[in-house]
DNA sequence: GATGAATGAGAATTCATTCAT
DNA sequence: AATGAATGAATTCTCATTCAT
């Protein structure tokens, strides 16, 4: 951290970049400091000036610094989603989820690194914890209940609309993003049978 | 191998269960071979006059192992399954996928050592497409086609159709499986929901 | 340790005589696991089957080993002078000494390690207190005690005798043993002076 | 050195003095120039402006700063004292010797560097044989030699009677300012009956 | 004078793998 | 077949030292 601006050095962010392509390509556990230090163009002991151990870079691209500086300008777009007021469950659907698709698009390297070590590093889960139970998901069941007690969607338990509503996105942008390669308009295509699928899937 | 028998070994056995319960806890690349003999109850040797290598180890679990000798009579149920004429389509998911719930549920580790060394190993890459590209997708997709044509479900690509089948249900799996503890009866209930938004989900 | 015997192995005590040799010349901290290694013969992986760590090779030189194993023998050895009745507080301090000075010789590397780690390390602090201070101490000053009472020695508190007895012969050790290479009956002659010296101090 | 005025900088002095309590605590091999800087309150580089290597930071310690500046006085003092013509050896005996141990009160910490470094760097060994060896042992020598003529003391060689008188008084120093923290009276007290123990043991 | 980022050699430690028994 | 001692390359991490600012 720079003192004055309290932001990122060059070399850091060096570092961070290193790390999250090294991490998402081979996991965590298999990259080595060395690796990392050679792709950045840095000496391996540089990396130890900013990050005390392995595990802090690791926790500094899935923890605060992904989640706080990095996230944030996101979940105000996603809050503002929750603010309008849309005419019909699909309107609202894909107005939350278009946007949050590109940042998953855009950020394919960290989301794929935060994916692969949840199960081995509790200080992730909780992070994930915090940021998806504590913040997120509230907005998503007050907008779910609304939806229901306008009769738009069936009356299953919240968490349950939550799931059925959300892996098929998650198995959209997989499918899209991760495994293959499809034409821009096939996406689009693809994204719309999704919404149409959830939408039919949940009305009553 | 018992090279008689061409069968696994009583050591072999407990070198593989030690192997699964460790790669499942820690991660392949986290796990050591002298944790694993530890848990084998075996010297750190012995590992090495079966598997040439750790990496064959991980391979004979997610492998030939797995794939031909765990699995062959889950394909032959799952073929089963195809084989029988159904009155409608939501049976036939649901007796589709409650039999491979069962399936996933028995063998969660090794199910959790796949998904997650999946993006590491071109090797297990392959195993997969070979087992679920060319033999299940091919079962299932004529499944699918065949509903269409009986104006059952909707006129989707079939690779979409099975995108928003499975996705559901893996999403169920996950949730209840890997992340909560619920009832069975709560369980039951969340399947039930999953086949019938599904089901609405793909009608015409 | 070899299970059979729970004795050490030919390679550990390879290791130690190499540790204690390194530790003696250069200081622990300033010793490196490498040059242990080499000057034992053997590969720095095999130092850590042995010792988890190098300070519990430190540890096993100056802890329980030492103290338990080597040095017991020379406990019992110094438990049989305190037992014996000498006419003479002299014969005692003779008698008591001049096998002690023999060990110290036979152990100069280790005594000099103790004695240069000692203020670095609590847990060696612990073992000499417990050793020092729980079972050798005792039993000098019961000896002190019965010498004051027969009126061969001076009243001083029993802590200051104790002082006053062993600072010249530990400054004998140290100038003979440690500083400068005498002849034998230098040597000889030098203790002598030191017990007279000793003796005549203390005498009422 | 400031060049002008040959002394010693306000930064330099921190240095010196943060690396007296680092080196005193953990001994000189364990203890890093960033633990020096960060106690000293300066940039980890300001340290080389002033000494070009760890090492001659020790020796500044040990060396010409310690033994021509920090001691200069305690040597004319010392001197003084052998000047004097003392009616008894017991009274040059507590006038050599106890602000002789005031000295080493007042800086234990170097003196703990001293004796602790002193086995594995020849220049410590040098300087503290140049200064002790060639200015302070001749002058002891030459008083104890005018003692054993006067009859007052007893006709042993003269390294001999040097060891006889230092080896209580360091025993006395060690266990009174390093080893346990007694009362001032108690202090004295203990130095008397060393003085005394001294005394009688050097007797004709 | 002072800084502190950057370095790279070297430290302790881990671990897959080999091999004599 | 099984062992487990031994290996040495690789890994994470430390630290004295340099140098541009």
């Amino acid at each position: 951290m720079n003192k004055e601006t309290n932001q990122i050095t060059e070399s850091q962010q060096k570092i961070i970049d290193a790390a999250i392509a090294i991490f998402s390509e081979k996991g965590y556990a298999a990259s080595s400091t060395s690796q990392i230090a050679k792709k950045a163009g840095l000496a391996e002991g540089t990396i130890f000036r900013y990050f005390r151990t392995k595990k802090e870079l690791l926790l500094s691209i899935v923890g605060p610094y992904t989640l706080k500086v990095f996230l944030p300008k996101a979940i105000s777009d996603f809050e503002k989603v929750f603010m309008d007021d849309y005419d019909s469950f699909e309107d609202f659907l894909r107005a939350a989820f278009s946007n949050r698709i590109a940042l998953v698009k855009k950020n394919q390297a960290v989301v794929k690194i935060i994916v692969q070590e949840l199960p081995f590093h509790p200080e992730i889960r909780e992070q994930i914890i915090e940021l998806f139970g504590k913040k997120i998901l509230p907005l998503v069941e007050t907008k779910i209940v609304h939806f229901q007690q306008s009769g738009e969607i069936i009356a299953l338990p919240v968490k349950t609309v939550v799931r059925l509503i959300v892996t098929p996105l998650v198995g959209y942008v997989i499918s899209t993003y991760f495994l293959f390669q499809n034409t821009e308009q096939n996406n689009q295509e693809e994204f719309e049978s999704t919404i149409q699928f959830i939408v039919k899937g949940l009305c009553p």
